[in-house]
DNA sequence: CATGAATGAGGTTTCATTCAT
DNA sequence: CATGAATGAAACCTCATTCAT
C-alpha cells in the first residue's frame, strides 16, 4: 500500500509552499523590505498569524526561502556538472541549469542572485553553495591543465557575472527574451573567459 | 585673486554633500530601506527635519544620489572612451574607470550597481547612462569589424557582469583585494568576450 | 430566546463605537484638526494603531462619523415629516428632531453643522441629506399653495439658519438653555419665514 | 506740504496688508489649521521669518485678522443702524452691510462667520461686536414696542442665522448668486422673525 | 486551531518658530 | 534687515508580532 504521506502533501505543507511562492512574488515585485507579511498572507488567502504556524518570523521566512533555493540549486548544478566529463561540458551544463531556473522560476532567480545576496553572510561552511560548486570545477580544470592557472575565485566571479547581468538587463527590458535564448552566447563567452 | 564664492562652498551645499556621503555609508551598511533618515541625520550631526531643507523626501534623496552618480559615471567613461582610438583601448579605459570608482568610492559603487539598480526604471532616454556608453562602443566595434557582429546589448550585459560580480565577491570576502588588483584579468576577459 | 449575537455587539463593534464617541468629544472640544488620534485612542483606552483596525485613516474616521450622522439624521427627519400631514406639522417635527439631536448628542450636532460641513463637498447625489428633505418639504408646500412661491432653496437655507445659529450662540454662552427650550420660538419664526 | 505718511502707506504696512489678504485666501481655501505660514509667505512673495516682523505668531495673525474684521464690521453696522430711525430701516441697513461684506470680501466673511467663530471666546466685553450691535437694536425695538417682547438674544441669533446660512449654501453651490441678490428676501424674513 | 483585535516600536514628514549670516 | 538653515515637537501611519477568543 502506498503511504499517503509520500504521494499527497499534507495540508500544512501545501500552505507552506503557497506562502513561499507568494512571498517570492512580493519580494520580486516590491523588494524584500517593502513586502509585508500582511500582503503575503492576503495573497495566500490566510490570516497574518497563520504565517507564524509555518515560519517563526519574517527573517526566518526569508532565510528559509533563500537557503532552500540556494542549496537546492547547488545540488542541482553539482549533479549537472558530475554528469559531464569534460570541463566545457560541465560549464555548459551549469549555465544551462541557471538559464533554466531563470526561465522557469524568475522570482526565485531574482531573489537569489539580484536582491538577496545579503543572506549570504549567514551561510556557513557546511552548506552547499553554487559558488563553491563552480569554484571547485574551475580549480579542477586548472589542476588538470585544461585551462590556464589563475585566480580561480576571480574566474568564478566572472562566470557568475556572465549569468547574472543579462538577468538584470532582462528586468529593465533591454534583453527581452528568456535566458535560454542567450545560452549559446553565454557558453561561448564563459569558455573564452576561462581559457583566457 | 580668485573669488571666494567660486572656491568655497556655501554652508548649505556643504551640508548637502555631507548628507549624500552619510546616506551612501548607511545605504551600503544596512540597505536603502533599513537606513533611516534619523541615522543619516545623526551621522551628519543635524536634526532629522534639516534633511528636508535639501531633499524633499527620502525617495528624492535616493534618486538624486543615484542619478548624480550614474550620470556622472556615464560622462566619465564617455570621456575615457573618447580618449582612446582603438576598441581595446576604449574597453580598458572604461574598465579602469569602474575599478577606480570601486576602489575610491566603494559605497557609491555598491549603491549604483548592487543595491539600487531599481532606480533604473525611473531613468529617461535623455539621461546619459553608462550602459548606453558601453553599448555604443560595442556597436561601433561591430560596425568597423574590429569585433564579430552579434547581439551588442547582450555583449554589453556580459561586460557589466564581468565588472559587477567581482564586486559582489568582494563584499563577502571571497575577493579581498581592491578591483584595481584584478584589472588585468578583467581586461583580458572582456576582450575574450567581445571577440568571441 | 433571542440569539445573543443579535443582542450583544461583537467586541470590535463596541470598540468602534467607543472610538466614534470619543472622537466626537475631541472634535467638539478642540476642533477636528487639533484633535489627535493619540488623544482619541487614549480616551478610549486603546493604542493609537488600534484605531486603524476600524478606520483606515483619520480622514476616513471623520468621513464615517459625518456620513453616518448626516444620513441618519436625514432619514430621521424624513420619517418625522412623513408622519405629519400639514406643512406646519412637518416643519415643527423637523425642528423638534434637530433640537432633540442637539440636546441629546451635542458633540454630534456641532460636528455636523458647525465644524464639519466641509465634508459636504464629498457627498454624492444618492446620499440622503437633511437639506434635501427640508427642500422637498418646502417645494411641496409651494406646489400645494400652502405657502407662497419663492426660491425654495433660499427658504431652506433660512430655516437651517434659524436652527444652527442658536446652537452657535449656545457655544459661547449667550443662550444657556438647551434648544428644546427655544422650540416654540423656533417654530413660530420658521412659520413666519416660510409664509413670508 | 502733505505728509507722505498720510497719503502713501509705508512699505511695512503694505506688506502687512498683503499678508492679511493672503492669509484670508489660504484660510478660506484650506482651513485655518491646514494653511501654513510657509504658503502664506510664499503667496506674498516673502520669506517665512519675514512674517514675524508683522505678527508675533500664527495665533496672533489669526487673532488680528479676526478682531480687525469683527470690530470693523461692528462699527460699520453701528453707523448703518444709527443712520436709520425706524427699526425696520436699521435691520435692513445691517443686512445690507452683511451682504455687501460677503459679496466684496468673501474670504473675510467666511473667516469671520463660518470658520473662525472659535476666536469669539477670546473677545472681551469692551470690544465692539456685531452681535451686541444687533442685540441692542432688537432690545430697543422691544423697549419701544415696535416689536413684541421676547428673548432678544434668541431673536438676534435667529437673525444671524438668516444671514450666515445662505452663505454656507453658497459655498456648496446650492445658492449660486451673491448675497445681494437675496437681500429682499432676507429683509422680509428678518422682519417676519422679529415681529413674530 | 485560526483569526480579529491589539500593541510597541519606529518611520517619514510637517509645522511653527528661532538662529545666524 | 531679510533670509537660508536649522530645530523640537508632534502628527499620522505601518509593520512585525502577540493576545484572546
Amino acid at each position: 500500500m502506498a503511504d499517503p504521506a509520500s504521494t499527497i502533501l499534507r495540508k500544512g505543507a501545501v500552505t507552506r509552499q503557497k506562502i513561499v511562492q507568494q512571498a517570492l512574488l512580493q519580494f520580486a515585485a516590491r523588494g524584500v523590505e517593502a513586502a509585508t507579511l500582511k500582503d503575503i498572507a492576503n495573497g495566500v488567502g490566510i490570516s497574518e498569524p497563520a504565517v507564524y504556524r509555518h515560519f517563526s518570523s519574517k527573517a526566518e521566512l526569508i532565510w528559509q526561502i533563500f537557503i532552500d533555493g540556494y542549496c537546492g540549486l547547488a545540488e542541482e548544478i553539482e549533479r549537472a556538472a558530475a554528469a559531464q566529463s569534460s570541463l566545457r561540458g560541465k560549464i555548459d551544463s551549469i549555465i544551462a541549469a541557471y538559464c533554466h531556473l531563470h526561465d522557469t522560476n524568475l522570482p526565485l532567480f531574482r531573489f537569489l542572485f539580484l536582491t538577496q545576496h545579503g543572506q549570504l553572510s549567514r551561510m556557513t561552511e557546511d552548506m552547499p553553495s553554487p559558488v563553491d560548486v563552480v569554484l571547485r570545477v574551475i580549480e579542477a580544470g586548472m589542476a588538470t591543465g585544461e585551462i590556464p592557472r589563475g585566480n580561480a575565485t576571480l574566474v568564478t566571479a566572472l562566470l557568475f557575472g556572465l549569468v547574472t547581468q543579462p538577468a538584470v538587463f532582462h528586468i529593465y527590458g533591454r534583453l527581452p527574451l528568456g535566458m535560454n535564448a542567450y545560452m549559446a552566447t553565454l557558453s561561448q563567452a564563459a569558455w573564452a573567459v576561462v581559457t583566457g
